[in-house]
RNA sequence: GGUCCCAUCGUCUAACGGUUAGGACACUAGAUUCUCAAUCUAGCAAUACGAGUUCGAUUCUCGUUGGGAUCACCA
């Protein structure tokens, strides 16, 4: 790549691929060196890679990583991205770290960690190696946290200043607006690269002025590369491709004080010396992949592997128009939008490997006991194209079909442990009575067909609530009138006269029923259905009709469980004192 | 604007160059001697457009159109 020659004076002369010469002032190298070393000591390459061994693990064993940073809530595309990598990790006996990358102070929140390592605790999707909520590290590859490896960057970053890939830029924010606003007019493609590279050719005498003047400087990559030139990147996911080379000088080292390393550098210094096998990342860095293959060309290590996933996408509510999900605009973004709400978790992780792999869904159909964790994920089939919409009816149905498939021990459990979060009166009614409690849970929910009305634990005070009188007067009972609208006084003054003239708790459902039909009959409904089509003007209603007055006297709801059902479990008292 | 990626029912997707273009969710209708849910049955519904290669194209090639990503001292 270039030849090195140490003159006998302090100059060090750089050959370029390119065929240019550069001549550097060794001890103008250094003073930079010093200034970018503040606060770290430098470290050969030699020392700081014998802490990195290699794996010991099988030739095909995947090592994953997800790399968030802690400036916000944590996305739903971060848990898919965690989830992907834990199951590819696991299936192949390899390792899935968290590296938390907090590097822009700036962005930084207090509690960003925490958010990022209680959502994959939350989701199960506990890294293999990383960082605890309390900042803590585990794993033999760490520091985990990107601001703790602030010297092992310095160092690469001395190592490439020194091999002459790497330079400092002077150049203050109104300079490259100024720069930028030129290459518009000009209409050249933006970016600081070639002759727009204001401090690239510039002479150690005006390095000079700018370092006695304490300017502050970035440290910036000295590109070789070419646009005109094409680099051949093959995606594990996307196939072959060809991009142009990079040829931009973008920032290594940041001039923000914190002399932390931009992603470029810390991306392509973690993941060699944490080893990791298989960039899985969102495709948003497809165009600064060959700034990476470039970058770490120049610093001597072998190319990754990179596999690039299309993010999760919504529909604009707005424009219409299909975007990412974003952190901004979408509450459903937030993994606590999904988890607030009570969602199951199981049900959220099905769904995210059903974006994942399309045929998780005949599996899981399939499989409806085994763990979700048994499926074995493929990264072919890893939908490559394009980012897939959230369909929320669709999930909110794996939803419905988690819950509904638990056993009945472990529903309650879950209807109980939400209340008690969010609803603390229904809690209290649900203590009070724990048989009757367990009996009010259990309706329709045995068999090959239980009921699917439950999406989410945040439903439980709508869907059986008003079993419990307190919460019934309060919220149910009021809305009684609205619901029977329909209905003319006299007409449910009869239907609720009838009924309790016939009703007797102990009667067997068929007996019950037959009563209804008698009570109803007499009360002017229809029987008989066909009948009723024919002349409706004939009955005030039909069995349904009927039905629906008891019911909603009864729950203050015209969507209810069987009504028989709810007679048993609610006992004499309850229903008189509700249908009257 | 430059660069790259992508294009099958409303949505997520399946289909060695030969299928009646399949499934799931959603939607509609019917059944289930009480509502809703569940369940069952049926239905609606797609290869963006235009050329080319081929006996034959959803599949390969080119163009058009449309969508997305990216072009920060953010990751």
């Amino acid at each position: 790549m270039f030849l090195l020659y140490i003159t006998n004076t302090q100059f060090i002369i750089l050959i370029l691929k390119s065929g240019k010469i550069l001549l550097m002032n060794q001890i103008l190298t250094e003073r930079i060196e010093s200034l970018l070393l503040l606060s770290e000591k430098y470290q050969p390459r030699k020392e700081i890679e014998s802490k990195y061994p290699s794996r010991n693990l099988p030739a095909d064993a995947i090592v994953t990583r997800s790399a968030p940073s802690p400036t916000g809530f944590m996305h739903i595309g971060t848990v898919y991205m965690c989830l992907l990598n834990q199951f590819f990790a696991r299936q192949t006996g390899g390792v899935y770290m968290l590296r938390i990358e907090d590097t822009d102070k700036k962005r930084e929140l207090s509690d960003g960690i925490s958010q990022i390592v209680d959502a994959l605790n939350q989701f199960g999707l506990v890294p293999d190696e990383g960082l605890k909520s309390d900042g803590t590290n585990y794993g033999n590859y760490g520091p985990y946290l990107q601001s703790q490896r602030k010297a092992y960057y310095l160092s690469y970053a001395v190592d490439l200043l020194r091999s002459g890939r790497a330079y400092p830029c002077f150049a203050t924010k109104e300079q490259l607006d100024e720069n930028y606003k030129k290459q518009q007019t000009a209409k050249v493609r933006p970016g600081y690269y070639g002759e727009w590279a204001l401090w690239r050719n510039k002479t150690d005498e005006e390095v000079v002025v700018a370092l006695d003047a304490n300017t502050p400087f970035v440290l910036r990559f000295r590109s070789e590369g070419s646009h005109d030139k094409r680099v051949l990147i093959d995606d594990v996911l996307k196939g072959k491709l060809e991009l142009p080379q990079n040829d931009l000088d973008v920032p290594l080292i940041k001039a923000d004080g914190s002399q932390l390393p931009t992603y470029h550098l810390a991306h392509v210094v973690d993941d060699y010396l944490m080893k990791t096998n298989i960039i899985l990342r969102g495709d948003e860095w497809l165009p600064s992949t060959p700034l990476h293959i470039e970058l770490a060309e120049a610093l001597k290590i072998e190319p990754f592997r990179y596999a690039h996933f299309a993010a999760i996408s919504v529909i604009d509510k707005n424009g219409g128009g299909k975007r990412k999900l974003s952190k901004r605009k979408d509450p459903e973004a937030d993994v606590k939008y999904w988890t607030a709400a009570g969602y199951p978790i199981e049900g959220i992780k099905a769904y995210l490997l059903g974006l994942a792999n399309s045929n998780f869904e005949d599996w899981y159909r399939a499989n409806p006991d085994k763990p979700l964790e048994q499926f074995e994920l493929s990264l072919n089939k890893l939908a490559a194209s394009r980012s897939p919409l959230l369909d929320m009816p669709k999930f909110e149905d794996y939803c419905k079909d988690f819950i509904a498939s638990l056993d009945q021990k472990e529903f309650n459990k879950r209807v109980i442990e939400s209340s008690k979060l969010n609803e603390p009166d229904f809690y209290e009614c649900i203590k009070s009575d724990e048989e009757y409690t367990n009996n009010v849970l259990s309706i329709e929910r045995s068999g090959n067909k239980p009921r699917k009305d439950m999406s989410k634990w945040s439903e439980s005070l709508q869907l059986y609530g008003y079993f419990y009188d307190d919460i019934y007067l309060k919220e149910f009972a009021p809305k009684i009138s609205d619901e029977l609208a329909d209905f003319a006084p006299e007409v449910i003054n009869e239907v609720v006269k009838n009924f309790n003239d016939s009703y007797n708790p102990n009667d067997d459902q068929q007996t019950w029923f037959n009563k209804v039909k008698e009570a109803a009959e007499k009360s002017g409904f229809a029987t008989d259905n066909k009948a009723f089509k024919a002349n409706p003007e004939l009955f005030k209603g039909n069995v349904a009709d009927y039905a629906k007055i008891l019911r909603v006297k009864l729950t203050g709801k015209n969507r209810t469980p069987d009504l028989y059902t709810m007679m048993s479990v609610m006992g004499a008292n309850r229903v008189k004192s509700r249908i009257k």
